[in-house]
DNA sequence: CACACTAATGGACGATCGTCCATTAAGTAT
DNA sequence: ATACTTAATGGACGATCGTCCATTAGTGTG
């Protein structure tokens, strides 16, 4: 009996270390986002994890690796759930970059949730070199993404200038994108995905005037 | 004798509750900026003034207390200073907008420090009502100003859609200016205030290109 | 000089912090 | 069944948290 068996890592009660290390990272992040990181204690973790006051210790060595685990795990998400989004674009250029603006501003990458855990850990990083290795991720990874698209739409202008005018574009990007990031948590409640969409569009059509910058 | 003085609050030494009101917030806000909000601390904040222990709750009743009066201060002293930059600037609407970039990408509005606190004060926002009121001042002004300019400015390509044009402009003109502070924040090595000051005029050119955005 | 007022001090308080470990319990091999 | 390994538990520990208050000391008035 039991040949057929849904996932091999979850028999779900009893027992079951990765499991928990799963449910104290995602608990931790749950706590980031309501507290932030500074007000985030082990107590809250484990009690909302549902799990014993030792697992931290155990399973990570401490509260603070358990916290770089968790920025880790963040940034993975991001950059796979903003991978989906590219790879479905193809490899036209203006589809690229629209699809980023897509995924940035999307329900799943930019929500409530995660914009006050990026948050919180771009204010880490200042302070925690664990964590800041990972908070660069997500800029380093769009930077070449964007660049990349951003030269071929600007050598169809001027071949010459086009290294610094897709510099200067993708940098503008970046920072429109962060800056809504921050508006979003602000403002959660006023913040319009398909405004803010719009917006970014008409800023680099601006740039771009010959291409079309249709938000789909 | 001592008939001049030359100020009438401060006497330095002894006795003076103003002093160290202003002493004390001062403290909360360099520990804010050294170690986020969640890991400020009363001792933190006192040893760094330089005084007792009992005198946060005596001056502002507790340590919360103290953080919204911190947070007020911080964002008059950035009202104030941008405010000096935009009277210099005139009526010419396309020299008030230049003035408030160059306001808000200067080394006296953006650095270290300011950018760190309002990052902690950002964060803290969506908790702390007290905080939230200060926090969201910045925008509400900046808003005002950056709008009434550009839609002087949009007039004069349609006026039929000049509104929306100036709300577009003003919004992502405040976000990218928002995500400065951002790069700032995690990059404060190589952030180029000139780059910067390069780049956003560039993309606001893009918007009304019949206007020349020539910073000086 | 004596008195009232209040800024300023710093230690004590209970609560909570993160860490650690002796103990229990579950899974596996012999 | 027995021995072994290890995931999981939860209480104890010293350190530190913010608050509070009895006390000291500086200032102005009679």
């Amino acid at each position: 009996m039991s040949v057929s068996e849904t996932k091999a890592t979850s028999k779900s009660t009893k027992r079951n270390p990765e499991h928990s290390k799963k449910l104290l990272i995602s608990a931790a992040l749950d706590t980031i986002a309501e507290t932030g990181i500074g007000d985030t204690t082990v107590t809250k973790i484990i009690d909302r994890a549902g799990l014993s006051r030792g697992m931290i210790h155990l399973h990570f060595g401490g509260k603070s690796q358990l916290l770089t685990a968790a920025a880790k795990t963040f940034s993975e998400v991001y950059y796979q759930e903003l991978e989906v989004y590219v790879q479905a674009a193809g490899s036209d250029p203006v589809a690229i970059i629209l699809s980023v603006i897509k995924a940035d501003l999307s329900d799943k990458v930019m929500n409530d949730r995660s914009t006050r855990i990026w948050h919180a850990f771009r204010g880490a990083a200042g302070t925690d070199p664990g964590i800041a290795s990972f908070s660069n991720t997500r800029d380093k990874r769009l930077r070449e993404i964007l660049n990349s698209a951003f030269m071929e739409i600007a050598n169809d202008y001027d071949a010459k200038t086009a290294p610094q005018q897709a510099k200067a574009a993708t940098y503008g990007l970046l920072v429109m994108l962060e800056g809504m990031w921050v508006d979003y948590l602000a403002n959660a409640r006023s913040f319009s995905r398909s405004d803010a969409t719009a917006i970014v569009s008409k800023f680099i059509a601006g740039l771009f005037p010959n291409h079309v910058w249709q938000v789909k």
